[in-house]
Parts: C-alpha cells; structure tokens; sequence
RNA sequence: GCGCCUGUAGCUCAACAGGAUAGAGCAGCGGAUUUCUAAUCCGCUGGUUGGGGGUUCGAGUCCUCCCAGGCGCGCCA
C-alpha cells in the first residue's frame, strides 16, 4: 500500500510505504461521539425515560473528550439526585477505548492513548475527515449583486463565506452547487444603460446629461467607449452589452478571489421563461391574491403588491419564481446568503412557495452582516450611487487574497465586521493568517530536513512513543477534526475553522519549540514526523476549504 | 411608532440547541535562539458579560423592562 503526502516527500518522488497493518481498518474509529449517543440511549430506554441529552467536547480539555449532561435531565424527571445518577450510569457505560468518570453530575469521557495514536496512520491521508455521500442536494445562493458596478466588500464577505460553505458541504459528502443571481432586469438596468448611453454622447461631443439615479463611477466611462468601439445603437442591446460588461468584470474579482460559481442565473430569463406567470396564477388559485386599488396584492402578515397597478410585477414576483426554478432542478435544501437589508421579505418568500406547492421551509437564509471598513479607526462611508467605495478589488490589491477571506471568515457571519487596513496590511508578523499558513511552510520544512538526514522509506511505528502532554494534546485535535467538520457543515459557523486552525497551530509550534524532532529521542523521530504529517495534512485540509494558499516556505 | 439584529478584557472577537473556574488573538510589561525557519515559544497584567428584575440544580445564553448603536417597515430592488 502506498500512502501520498503532499510533502517534499511526494515532491521529489519519494513515497511512504505502508504495509498493511490493519489499523487502518478499525471501524468505528473517529464516529466515537456518536456511539456514545447510542449507548446514552440504550441506558435511558432502561429508566423509561425520553429526554433530549447532548453528548458534547467540554470547552475545558480537563474534561475529557466529551461530556453529557444526562443525568441532570434525568434528575428532573426522576426526583432524584443528579450526581446519585451520573455514577450509576457511568458503571453502565462500557466502551473500548473510552474512559468514563462520572463528575458532579456529569458523565465525562475520555479516549485512550492507544486510540488516538492509532488514528494518526488515517489522519496523515489525503480527505481525512471527509464525509461520506449524504445523498442530498444543496444549492447555496450567494453574492447576486447587481450588475450595474464593481463588487464591493459586502460581497467579499459573502463570497469568502458561501464558497468556503460550498468546499466544505462537498466535503463532507453533500453534492451542493453555487449559484449568482443575475438581477438583469427592471429600473436599475435601464439607469445603467441611460448613464452609459450619456457617456457615449460625451464621448461623441454631443450634449448629454447623467440622469438623476444614474451611475457615476469610472467603469461608466469605459463601458462607453467599449460600446462605441463595438458599434452599438440599440437601446436593449446597449442594456445587456452594459450588463455582460459589468458581469465579467465581477467573475474576473470572484477568480481573483479564487470564487467560481456553478451558475448564474439571470433574472431577465427567469421573467421570459413563463415561470412568472404560473407564480401569479399559482398564488391566485390558493386563494391567497386579492385586488385593491388595481393592484394584485399577496396576503401575508404584512400585505404585499405582486403587480403594480401599471401592470408591472414588484421584485419579490421574480424572486418566489426564480426559488421555484431551483426546487424544480431537485435540491433538498435551498440556501440564500443574504445581506441585513433583505431579511424582512424572506418570510413572504418562504409562504409563497409553500402555497405554491414547494417545500418552503427548506429555503435557509443565512445573513452575512456588513463589512465596515476602518481606516485610521475611521469609518468610511460607501455610496455606490457617487462611485465613491472601496471595492473588492482595491481591498485585494491592498490587503491579498489570503488575509482577506481568512478575515473574512474569522467572525461569524451573523456579527458585524470591521475590516481595519491598515491592521490587516501592518500585521505581516502576527497576523493570524501567516501564523496557521507558517505552521504548514515550517512542517514542510522539517520534512524537507529530515529527508536529507535519511528519513525515506517511513514505516508507521512507534506511535505509543506519542505520549507526552503535547503530543497526546495534538493527537487529540487530529481525532476530533472529522467530528469537528461535521458540526461546522451543519451548524454553518464557518468562523471555527480558522480558529480551530489557530488552536492547532498554536499547539504545534509550542510542540516544535520544545522537543527537537529529527536529532532527538531515536525511537520518537519517526512518529513524530508522522504526527507531523498529519498536523500538516490538517492545515492543508482547513486553508483549502477556506480558499487560502498553503506555501510549503516562507 | 412597530419589527429584527447587536452590546463580553484597552482593541478585534470566541464561548457549539443554558452546563463546570467566561476564553483566544492583538496591544502593554518581562524573558527564551551556538539547534529541524524567531513569521516561533514561555510568563505576567487585564472582566459586575450595557443596566435592573425574573425563570432553575445552573444564565453571557431563555423571559421582561430600561439604556446605547445598526438595519428594516413603498404599487423601490
């Protein structure tokens, strides 16, 4: 069996040999959690009781591996004293490989050395923590900005975090697709157009005037000059020329942000596409439309107009129609990334395709909170309208792309982010991002090293030499990382991924700092270069997901 | 006025469906390198979780009132 590392090894064309040693086919192994659940379960059926427990890691390491809060669920029910009930559950529980101390009134656990250092054989192979096929279809909305200007840092935000949810979701086995919703159409298009069309009678020294919620910024100008070199005359192909203009300078920002969407979808062809209609006439027919003041009105907590009394449909017509072209193409669950400005109608949107007959409630929004950006800790204010903004280009340029998307990433979605330059550019030395990124450069560095001193052909042995604190405290993070993937996949907070690298990095450094790897203890070099490797293999793992570069030096 | 979100160390933020002594990073102070990368490591300092009341074995987390800030509340998107 021959085993890949992405390291100098795999660079120069040396290779691990691994015979098989059956370690690698435990079964079980990392789904530890989850048989502790099971057991829990089994125990609680004997009580004949039925409470929602939860079997989590405690945040202090002290603990265990995990803990359960069992036995004060079941002191309530039972009358009883919760510490009485912890220990005598804790006599119940026997698990291989698992430690159960029964504290005060919770159930600790603890996995034994032997199964974390046997776990360090998985944990060194490339798509450790992967899940498996999940059988379910998941289509994640993100950015869908108007194209009528560059992107700006709301939707570096937003593209930071779907595509990173995007990679993750696959990875954990889920098929999920990215998609851009391509608002092509109504009045923001025709003042595009308008204040384009004003540019090319400027261009052509004719008299012209920028029309009142017209566009101001620079790219006007150039779309401009483009559409006269290109000859165009029409008013709607000066509309869709202006708008592909726009939309291909926004996917060449999101590939510079290393972003690329599955699809984009337009909103102009949502509307030809009859799908409007049958949202209209859907609506009707379940009752849910009356008319006033020759307008077609939507019934909801708050009334809404579906059709202008001049016959043109609002916004949210085209958007329940575009959400029933996704549930049409068979995703089983629909999320929406949006901006603070556009919770309010969501609801609406989720009635509407329930009374249409879709399944509404598996439409998932997820708020990605402003971006303010500080410079000398001072606010700058953004107006598209004035052309005044930063964007995501000039942030990119200024900052790169790494720190960017692991900022971006680091605070939860739902919290405001302040974005201070100055700091993200000065940080070159304690920045966090060179901080995870130099653990991977500086084990790639030592593998380097120990190749020269003769460490080839690497037999996976000696792993219950891995016994000092560190070393079990490393051994520890690599076992829960598949765990760790799982609830992030599930609860969406992508923030714990750069801190959960962070923790990692910090551990191995401390480690590195104070045991000498390749001159020390003979019978520790080999496993520790193995549980160097899977250090490594972690980062990677976690920066790829995170879309940020792993440099092998630094 | 009504609704939603936010308020945690000097700063930026964590705390996983209420759980154990509220944690990191940065900044500040003091130390560590003849060594596989010092872009590193170690130690110290730093808190009435905006405020009051309530729910219970247990509250930063849930309820309620108040204070401060942000965002929504169109036949705009």
């Amino acid at each position: 069996m021959i085993l890949w590392c992405t390291s100098s090894f795999q660079r120069r064309g040396h290779f691990i040999h691994l015979r098989d040693y059956g370690v690698m086919h435990q079964p079980g192994g990392w789904r530890m959690r989850q048989r502790i659940k099971e057991v829990l379960e089994g125990i609680l059926k004997d009580y004949g009781e039925s409470v929602d427990f939860k079997v989590t890691r405690p945040e202090d390491r002290e603990f265990g591996d995990y803990t359960t809060n069992l036995p004060f669920l079941l002191a309530k029910s039972l009358k009883r004293n919760p510490v009485e009930i912890g220990e005598e559950i804790a006599k119940k529980i026997r698990i291989e490989g698992l430690e159960v101390t029964p504290v005060r009134g919770f159930i600790n656990f603890r996995i034994s050395k032997g199964v974390l250092q046997n776990n360090l054989l998985k944990a060194i192979e490339e798509g450790y923590g992967k899940g498996e096929g999940k059988g379910i279809k998941i289509n994640v909305e993100f950015v869908s900005a108007n194209p009528t200007g560059p992107l700006h840092l709301a939707s570096a935000r937003a593209a930071a975090f779907g595509d990173t949810l995007v990679r993750l979701l696959r990875y954990k086995g889920y098929t999920a697709e990215s998609e851009y919703y391509v608002n092509d159409a109504g009045k923001q298009i025709d003042n595009l157009a308008l204040s384009v069309d004003a540019r090319i009678k400027e261009i052509e020294g004719e008299e012209y005037s920028i029309p009142e919620d017209g566009y101001h910024g620079a790219y006007i100008r150039d779309i401009a000059r483009s559409a006269v070199e290109t000859d165009i005359k029409e008013f709607d192909e000066l509309k869709s020329f202006s708008v592909d203009y726009i939309l291909n300078m926004q996917k060449e920002t999101l590939k510079r942000f290393r972003v690329e969407f599955d699809r984009f979808v337009s909103e102009k062809w949502i509307r030809e596409s009859g799908r409007i209609q049958r949202v209209i006439d859907g609506l009707k027919k379940a009752g849910k439309t009356f008319e006033k003041d020759k307008a077609l009105w939507y019934r909801g907590e708050r009334d809404r107009v579906l059709v202008k009394s001049d016959g043109e449909f609002t916004y949210i017509v085209p958007d329940i129609a575009y959400h029933t072209y996704k549930f049409e193409r068979g995703f089983d669950l629909v999320i929406d990334l949006l901006g603070p400005d556009h919770i309010a109608h969501v609801p609406d949107l989720k009635r509407a395709l329930t009374d249409l007959g879709y399944p509404g409630d598996s439409v998932e929004l997820i708020i990605i909170q402003w971006v303010h950006l500080l410079k000398q800790g001072k606010l700058l204010k953004m107006s598209k309208r004035a052309g005044e903004f930063v964007t995501m280009d000039e942030l990119i340029d200024e900052v790169g792309v790494d720190p960017v998307r692991f900022f971006m990433l680091m605070i939860k979605a739902s919290s405001p982010l302040e974005f201070d330059i100055e700091l993200a550019k000065k940080q070159t030395t304690e920045n966090p991002v060179y901080y995870v990124q130099y653990s991977h450069a500086r084990i790639c560095s030592l593998l380097d090293h120990a190749e020269n001193e003769g460490y080839r052909d690497l037999t996976p042995e000696g792993f219950e030499n891995l016994n000092l604190g560190e070393e079990i405290e490393i051994l520890r993070e690599i076992y829960h990382f598949p765990e760790f993937l799982e609830d992030v996949a599930e609860s969406r907070d992508l923030h714990l991924i750069p801190r959960f690298l962070m923790e990692l990095s910090s551990l191995y450094h401390n480690f590195y700092q104070k045991y000498r790897i390749v001159g020390g203890e003979k019978e520790k070099v080999v496993p520790r270069l193995f549980l160097s490797m899977a250090v490594k293999n972690l980062v990677k793992t976690g920066l790829d997901l995170m879309g940020v570069s792993t440099p092998e030096r630094m």
